[in-house]
Order: structure tokens, then sequence, then C-alpha cells
DNA sequence: CCGCCATATGCAACTATGTGCATAATGGTT
DNA sequence: AACCATTATGCACATAGTTGCATATGGCGG
């Protein structure tokens, strides 16, 4: 599993508890990974028993107490050994193609419709994407610290993939439209 | 769950046993999608189960028996609702984008070689499609039957998608050099 | 004749992820 | 006073997917 080590390296980075670490997720939600609070309160306790993370409460006025998690010697070692070993290029399992697979059975216009439908939700993608450069990536790469250079070229895979699939969308408008 | 619909569709167009459905996501698998053998008869149990299959138990000699499953019309059915609700995009969540992420933590030497080892892969995959275009699908696309271009649009989606990646990688190796 | 391969099906256990619900403090809004 | 939003954490259950193991037939090569 990879969000465990995710979330390793963003306490690393900086401690957190739970509740932050979730709204981190939430602003790079797409353009990067998705965990929901669950997903992410379960993995502290997990990293927290394995001794990869440790924790300290820290009572609060005004809010709920909150516990403030840190990355320990282990599991820095953890992170780096996950991160030497190689990678499996995910697979990308994309249901809309089961529909090209199947369109027959129920129709091409249909598979039209969804197409366009497809089409729509990826451009407003790219276009988040795009808003989001321009807001926080507009200076040359050149003078970007080396840490936000890394961050950007997350987020240009994310341009790339979407432009990619939009062009091939293209392609297929073609095809379906003869 | 989008298996058990892949499932419908590839048991609608021809009536298998879980052997060949499994059997075909293994040559089809990567471009399109992957199942082991235990999912897929999983789901065929399930799918029958609520009455979406139905299967005939056949002897055969020399070889085990096998179950041969057929869809229903209540399995038409249920494919065809799938088909005309709107796809999500798929999440596309790739690791080394954490390791993108968190590379200061490792050093960018190792960075430098993850990338290369996922280009690498990437490569791979990339020929392999070529491979089975050049094989199964050399002829211009006017002259494919429909369910032909539909299905070679599913790798072309593939192929469009490895490309951008290693598009991508050229210009992380850019910024990585500097 | 022994082991391997292809055909054929499946259970059990585990990991990963997602959904729904629950709780609790405080401050602001209607 | 009732309700909602924000901060903060978590359990329980369901669904999806992976891994390991089990079983059975029969042909082929060594």
């Amino acid at each position: 599993m990879s969000l465990r080590h995710l979330i390793l390296a963003l306490v690393a980075a900086r401690e957190s508890t739970g509740y932050e670490i979730t709204k981190e997720f939430d602003e790079v939600a797409g353009f990067f990974w998705r965990a929901t609070h669950q997903q992410v309160y379960r993995e502290l306790g997990t990293l927290a028993d394995a001794g990869l993370l440790r924790f300290s409460e820290v009572e609060q006025h005004g809010k709920p107490d909150k516990k403030v998690y840190a990355i320990t010697a282990e599991g820095r070692k953890a992170f780096a050994d996950w991160f030497r070993e190689p990678t499996d290029p995910p697979r990308a399992a994309d249901p809309l193609m089961i529909k090209f697979f199947a369109a027959e059975l129920v129709g091409i216009d249909e598979l039209r419709r969804q197409l366009a439908n497809a089409r729509a939700r990826r451009e407003a993608i790219l276009a988040a994407y795009e808003a989001i450069q321009a807001q926080h990536y507009s200076e040359p790469m050149k003078e970007m610290p080396r840490w936000k250079q890394l961050i950007f070229m997350t987020l240009r895979l994310g341009m790339a993939r979407e432009r990619a699939w939009l062009e091939w969308a293209d392609e297929s408008e073609k095809v379906l439209r003869t």
C-alpha cells in the first residue's frame, strides 16, 4: 500500500494531526491522491502501532483535544526502504473502456453521450489544474526551489494525462461520427 | 464495481466459462483491465445468484467438467442501466508521485533512478501495445467493423496514456538534471 | 512412471478502500 | 433557543481486490 507511505512522507515533512492531513488530501485531491478522514485516522493508528509514527496528545481550549503525530527513526527507515523499491506502474482501469468494449449491446448513440459526459468532466479537471498552475506555479521553473519543482511536476503529470485523454476523445468522436 | 459489468459484457458477447473469461483478461491485461481467476469465478457466482447470469454444467471427456455461463434478460437490463449512468473518471494514483513529493527525504539521485526504472517499464508497455497494433490493427480504421474500431480505440487510449507519460518523463528528467 | 502443463473450479484469509454513523466542544447565525 | 459550521477523532460494516492453497482430469515429454 502507498497511502501508508504518503502519510509517512507528509508527517515527515511536518508534524501533523489527522485532521490537518485530511485537509491536505482534500486540497491536493485529484491531481495526486485521495483519502477520506477515516482512511487517514486508521493509517495513523496502524503506523503508530507499528512504531513508524509516535504521537502526543495536545489539550486545546476552544477546540477538542488533538493528537500530533511525528515520524520516528524507524518510520524514516521504512519510508526510505520503500522509496528504493521499484514501483509498478499503476493499472489504469477506466470503466468508460468497458462501455467502448460493449457499446453495440446498448447503442452507439448512448456511447457518444457517455463520451461527451466524460469529456466534460475531464475538461473541468484540466481547467482546475490550469487554475492551480496559474495561481501557484506561474514563475519559471528555474526560479522555484527544488521541493516546489517536484510538486509542480506531479501537477504537470496530471495535466499531461488529461490533455492526452482529451486528444484521444477527439479521435474517438471522429470515429464515432462515421 | 465495474468488473461485474465487464464480465456481464463478455458473457453477453459470447457464452463463456470462468476459465475462458480469465484467459481473455490475461490476454487483454494491461491495456484494458486485469482480474485473477479468483475474482472471475467469484463474480460469476454472485451474478448467477443475482439472476443476471445463468449457467449449465457441461460434461467433458479428457477434461474436467465446466460451467458455461450465459446472460439473462435481467442481466442485459442491468448492464444497459449501468451503461446509461455517467462514469466517474477514475482517480489515477501513481505511487511514483509520492516519490516526487518526498524525494528530498531520500535524495534526488534515488528519485532519478526510480524515474528511469519507471520509464523503462512504461516503454516496454508502449512497445507491447504497438506490437498488438501492428499484429491485429494494421488496416485503416475505416475498413474495420464497428466492434473492432471500438476495441481498437481502447488500445489507442492505452498508447496515448503511455506516450503522454513518457513525454512528461522527458520533462521531469530535464528538470532533475539541473 | 514421474513430473509438468493445460484445463477447470473454488475456499479461506487478508489487505485496502469506501460508506454511514457517532461523539464532542465552541462560536456564530437565524 | 435551535441550528449549523468548524475542529477533532473514531467504530462498524460493506465492498473490492490479492494471495495462498486445494482439487481433479488427462496428455506429453523425458
